[in-house]
DNA sequence: CACCTTTATTCCATTTTGGAATTAAGATAG
DNA sequence: CTATCTTAATTCCAAAATGGAATAAAGGTG
């Protein structure tokens, strides 16, 4: 039934590389069953992949009657990938072995004066010192994947036009080029979300999930989309600006280029920040005016902490904002049926019930809810979710 | 990159095929390109395929300086499929050669006593007739597509739920079956929104063309997406619901079961019907209060005719909605980057102006509008789209 | 008509594949 | 503890698919 052309095939071995990748650990009879290869053919190609030392012997499965099956896994000291998550906030970098085992990190604030040449020494620095401490080869890096704020142009590996970045200097960053030249390591360029849903999606270990919506709710909006186990990509390497979504026509604007009305005037960081301030100066009492001081510089770690004090203000604020994150979400589900919806950053992990009600108000607008209805889930990888999936994609790019 | 192992590849004489049917006439040329294979083997491959009957020569392509190539293209009469539309107002069926011509069609209103049973009646009858009319044997039907509104489940090929159907007895229906028993030709079952999605993206035969946003605004909306080349597919086998997508919160509602501030209250023949209906019953003024007698009978014909006649109220009426739709396509285009949007249905192609609206509201609302802007189209299959769809799935399912 | 370009086919060596038989390893019953 | 059954893994060989290089065919150009 497809649409288009298949593209080629990818070759056996790298169809196998791909399957261990995902399962961790697998035997032959699985990936019989899984690549409709037959036993002579997989007894060939697992031999080659373990005399190029891609794979590795993993112990025996159980028994089910006769002999135990060989499990194989992926030899984790074949490479090693990076990943770097350049985010308008906070960045960060993170070195992973081929069992995505996080082996070291750095995380850091995106001041004013984090230009793209700063953050490329910071890189280096990075990988330079971890190389060390580890003892890990130059040549046994396999690659740094990149996941960054959009409009990105994925082909050539350039930064667009990050909006609102605090350092000058990041429009049309041809990025991939310059991380390849400095490290001497093949580089690839991908928008944050869709590599923070790769990253959520490995890590929830479960196949039968191939339709997923993941949404990150931080000081901005940004969404990806999973069908069939691909990502869904657009014309444009952009992450879905599922925050420009107008939930209310004629509503508040949070940005000079933003939608009136859009999701992230009402579930953001920034929402809820700027609603606290203009509250707070029209008289509102809560202990936030105790903990800020200025209304004009309430922050979220502020609201944060109100929140813990059981401010009945700002918990108003956070539980408001999550039912019109809930709205937001069932928008999309309506139209894209995922299996499942990871949530992401820092909104809705601060505040249990802020995720509750966003998924409740969501799964109460899901149509035809009798035959459908999809499973809300918190992202596991947390911060390290784009660096993560930004490897993975590394290791899913690798030619076996 | 491929984020899930890649299934097992079609046979090459499939991909061969597949290319054939999307482009029509092909060169080995461009073969070897889209395929990558070499010359040796498209000669073997091709050579079979024409001595099974699949592709016939078809003279030959411009020389560029040295020998003309020979030129290949589906042998019509190979086979042929029949599209079938089962949808709540209207239904229909069409039979198409292999090259996608339409040779014989019908249609009929879904009135109060079109049950399953009686809609096969008529399939059967259709298909007997046309067979006659054109002397095609039974054994060269290669297949029946049912593009069907959802719920369904497409892997039982059954009807599950369908809302607001005026006949009874169309509550899980095993449709696939039913039809396959009766006509003894293998029968498909897909939702009507991606047929129509895949008849009007190959009738674009604009292979740059993969991402694709679909949407019709009729008595009710629904949505298909495309990307990669490939149909979205979530979870359930549902058409996308973007009329049930939240543009107003605390909004009115059309339906028992929609949500409250949902496109379809804003942007549908029916919100149309029913805010006509009730302001006249307010005591607005206008030509329809000739036209249709009692306001409580209001219906789109009556509509069209006062739209006909540039009543000021019924315009109103028209371009009001076409905004809100506008409003509905942003929110989608900014989560999932198409860079093509077919609009079908009769709402739009009614109304030069509503299309036109609709579209410019939408652009006026694509966030990073500097880097991006979609496209906007009206699909050109017009009724047909579903049915052509249907039948074109027959082929593109089709073992070569 | 000689010569160049492009396309198509043929020939043959190489690679890939898959079925069937064989070997290996463990479970189980007596 | 051994015979027998089950499942897994490997080996062997024949069949199928592939691809490179040489050759043939068909057209253009001077």
């Amino acid at each position: 039934m497809s649409p288009l052309p298949a593209p080629p095939a990818p070759s056996p071995k790298k169809r196998i590389f791909d399957q261990v990748l995902n399962k961790g650990i697998v035997s032959k009879g699985e990936l019989m069953e899984a690549l409709s290869l037959t036993s002579t053919s997989l007894t060939r190609l697992l031999e080659e992949l373990i005399s190029e030392n891609v794979l590795q012997l993993s112990g025996h499965g159980d028994s089910t009657g006769g002999r135990r099956p060989l499990l194989y896994r992926l030899n984790p000291e074949y490479g090693y990938a990076v990943g770097l998550d350049i985010s308008r906030i906070f960045s960060s970098i993170a070195l992973f072995d081929m069992n995505m085992n996080k082996l070291a990190s750095e995380r850091w604030r995106m001041d004013g004066k984090m230009t793209p040449e700063r953050l490329i020494d910071r890189v280096q620095a990075f990988l330079e010192r971890v190389r060390q401490d580890l003892g890990i080869g130059r040549e046994r890096i396999v690659g740094l994947g990149i996941g960054a704020v959009g409009p990105i142009h994925s082909g050539e590996g350039m930064i667009q036009k990050p909006l609102y970045f605090p350092s000058p200097g990041w429009t049309n960053v041809p990025i991939r080029r310059l991380l390849e030249e400095r490290l001497g390591i093949p580089c690839t360029l991908e928008n944050g979300a869709n590599a923070a849903l790769l990253g959520e999606h490995w890590a929830l270990r479960d196949e039968n999930v191939r339709h997923m919506l993941y949404v990150h709710v931080g000081y901005g909006l940004r969404s990806a989309v999973m069908s069939g186990g691909q990502i869904v990509y657009g014309a444009t390497d952009m992450e879905g600006s599922i925050g420009q979504m107008i939930i209310q026509v004629d509503g508040p604007r949070l940005q000079e280029r933003g939608n009136y009305g859009a999701l992230e005037a009402f579930a953001s960081i920034q929402a809820l920040e700027k609603q606290a301030r203009s509250q707070l100066k029209l008289g509102r009492q809560s202990t936030l005016n105790a903990i800020a001081g200025d209304p004009d510089q309430v922050t979220f770690d502020q609201l944060l902490k109100a929140l813990a004090e059981e401010d009945s203000f700002v918990r108003e604020l956070f539980t408001h904002s999550a039912s019109y994150l809930g709205v937001g979400l069932a928008n999309l589900v309506n139209v894209l049926h995922p299996e499942k919806v990871i949530l992401g950053g820092a909104l809705l992990s601060a505040h249990e019930e802020a995720f509750s009600i966003a998924t409740q108000v969501a799964a109460r607008h899901v149509y035809h809810s009798d035959e459908y209805q999809p499973e809300f889930g918190k992202g596991t990888l947390q911060e390290d979710a784009v660096s993560f999936g930004a490897a993975l994609m590394v290791y899913r790019g690798l030619r076996v």
